[in-house]
DNA sequence: CGTCGAGAATGAATCGTTTCAAGATTTGAA
DNA sequence: TTCAAATCTTGAAACGATTCATTCTCGACG
């Protein structure tokens, strides 16, 4: 169909290994030449075949990336900053959503796989990383992303969310409340594990602050207005006074349940703090408390600790970078 | 590095071609042969190389997309809806993001082309679809996402961006507006001179209502920001009464500004409608009305058209699929 | 008992690019 | 004028999976 590398050198009437350096080493090749064989490029219009390229090279210029949820803006502007650093070496980012399913969690690794991807950036469904460790056994770096786990085997770069969890819990608590419910789920994910933690150790601090667990199947919005609505369906007294939810977009959610389709007054009768602090949650109803994690910065720094790790090879000290994060005080806890 | 079918067909004792017949016609092979070459494939932890299996086969399993951001719940709500059906077929979706750029959008074809996609979809930034043209005569389909264009060229999935201008336009004005204000840009996008188109109908319609433009960069929720600021920073009586912003993002922009950094009230001193009413549009500060679009529907569709003209192959009969948008009125335009 | 055919397995050829050792040509110095 | 070095160009080999014309093996049937 199109032409290849063959058509180009005999219409260049140069061989086909010139043509190819033409492509990639144009300064080995006479000035006159290059400019014969681009003009043979350009009347047919030649286009490389990737397939090839990448066949002979063993490796691809890509590097895959898996997602909880592209729903989640702060997944995307994770994504966005992995982008900007794999472009500045001439990678390209595969963008692949695994909707906390360990089942297309594990078709996109497939794909990953076959695809030789230089490296790859993973926020992982469950605890059992054992097929990632195949990956990375294979020869592709694999990093963490908002998630450490075994610190000698993968490179990863996460936030603090014990310490987030912990600063959520201890605001919504100097904020007078006492009744604390944290809405999340599913537990297998780390994030919620840890956020959870946090909070506990935050409630543990101050004598006569209650901690109820409210379990949802998933992160988004959907699960948080259900959530919310079953709070609103108990009677007043029996309703939390301060809700923490795991992420924004579950707190959007209970925000949707609680004040829009509801009668309660937020922060007053019940204050709300979100996770993440996407762009949207300072615009909601109640402007929303959050805790802000670096989003862009994590994708960016994730590919440089995968692009060094790929370009040292085997033996490869794995990096840990940790961010701390940071709490937002908005209307939705402070009236 | 990784195991080749040589090797597993060395470990099975049986030729390459047997190996390549277990992984693709697996009925053309005696049962217990079956076993032994994956038991062989078990063992060694092959993998496919996707390079050399494309590079015979001449095309990929993979469908190429290019947004004008991602985001922007709205693509990748599109994108979503896409993906799925492309899974249905056992393609893979890979996302790219233009971000309102013409060279990030070549850069994409560029990619897409020598990865010998099976097809791609796009919202175009530009007008020029020159480029797309060629990629077209290569023979990889490209269907329009949100945007129509020569119909006899390209098949087409959109939305009656007029006719949603319109609606919105009319709105405000039945809301008793005559100031109406569109924010949106940049020019070069069609969306955009289309909603511009519609509002310019709906104004001319009704005597004694002014049209005023508020040009921004790009569709963003920052640059709502700016041009909410603008408007706030003008004396009360030459504010508009009614905003129509091309976007939702715009719109919540828009609010920010002039809500929750100003002490303008919203719908009564201004009435603010948005276009595309994601997800996050209802639960804004103050729910915002906007103009909504079947955005999965509209992915889903995309990849249906292009499936359809990749099979049928050249001299297929372009389609074009145009839905109606739906107005959503919230509290933003109605007290 | 010989022949035919279905079913199974084989392995060389192929896809298009890159690499690299070897050959060809030019340049410059002696 | 000659030779070595520097510069260009060449073309075959390699990457790894798939295809397909061929070969091989049985078993059934006349």
């Amino acid at each position: 169909m199109s032409a290849s590398v063959r058509d180009v050198a005999a219409a260049a009437s140069v061989s086909v290994g010139t043509v190819s350096n033409v492509l990639n080493h144009p300064d080995k090749v006479a000035p006159e030449t290059v400019a014969r064989v681009q003009a043979a490029i350009e009347t047919l219009g030649f286009i490389r075949n990737d397939a090839a390229r990448q066949l002979r090279a063993g490796k691809s210029r890509s590097i895959g990336m898996v997602v909880l949820d592209v729903g989640n803006p702060f997944f995307t502007d994770v994504a966005r900053g992995a982008e900007d650093r794999a472009a500045e070496d001439g990678f390209t980012l595969l963008l692949g959503n695994s909707d906390e399913k360990l089942a297309r969690e594990g078709s996109y690794l497939d794909l990953f796989e076959e695809q030789r991807v230089h490296g790859i950036l993973i926020t992982p469904v469950g605890e059992d990383l054992a097929r990632l460790g195949r990956v990375q056994a294979n020869g592709t770096p694999a990093v963490l992303v908002d998630r450490e786990a075994d610190r000698a085997q993968f490179s990863s770069v996460s936030v603090d969310d014990v310490a987030g969890g912990y600063l959520a819990a201890r605001h919504l608590i100097e904020q007078g409340k006492r009744r604390i419910a944290f809405v999340g789920g599913p537990h297998s994910l780390r994030q919620v594990q840890d956020r959870l933690a946090g909070a506990r150790k935050a409630v543990a601090e101050t004598p006569g602050v209650q901690l109820e667990l409210i379990d949802t199947d998933s992160l988004s919005v959907l699960q948080g207005r259900a959530a919310g609505e079953s709070l609103r369906s108990r009677e007043a007294v029996h309703r939390p006074d301060g809700v923490f939810a795991a992420n924004d977009l579950l707190a959007m959610g209970v925000l949707q349940a609680l004040h829009m389709l509801g009668d309660i007054r937020i922060p007053d009768d019940i204050a709300l703090i979100g996770y993440d602090d996407i762009g949207f949650a300072s615009a909601a109803v109640v402007p929303l408390s959050s805790i802000r994690q670096p989003a862009a910065l994590i994708g960016y720094t994730a590919v440089d600790l995968m692009l060094r790790e790929a370009a040292a090879g085997a033996g490869f000290e794995r990096e840990h970078v940790v961010f701390q994060p940071e709490l937002v005080v908005r209307q939705s806890t402070s009236g």
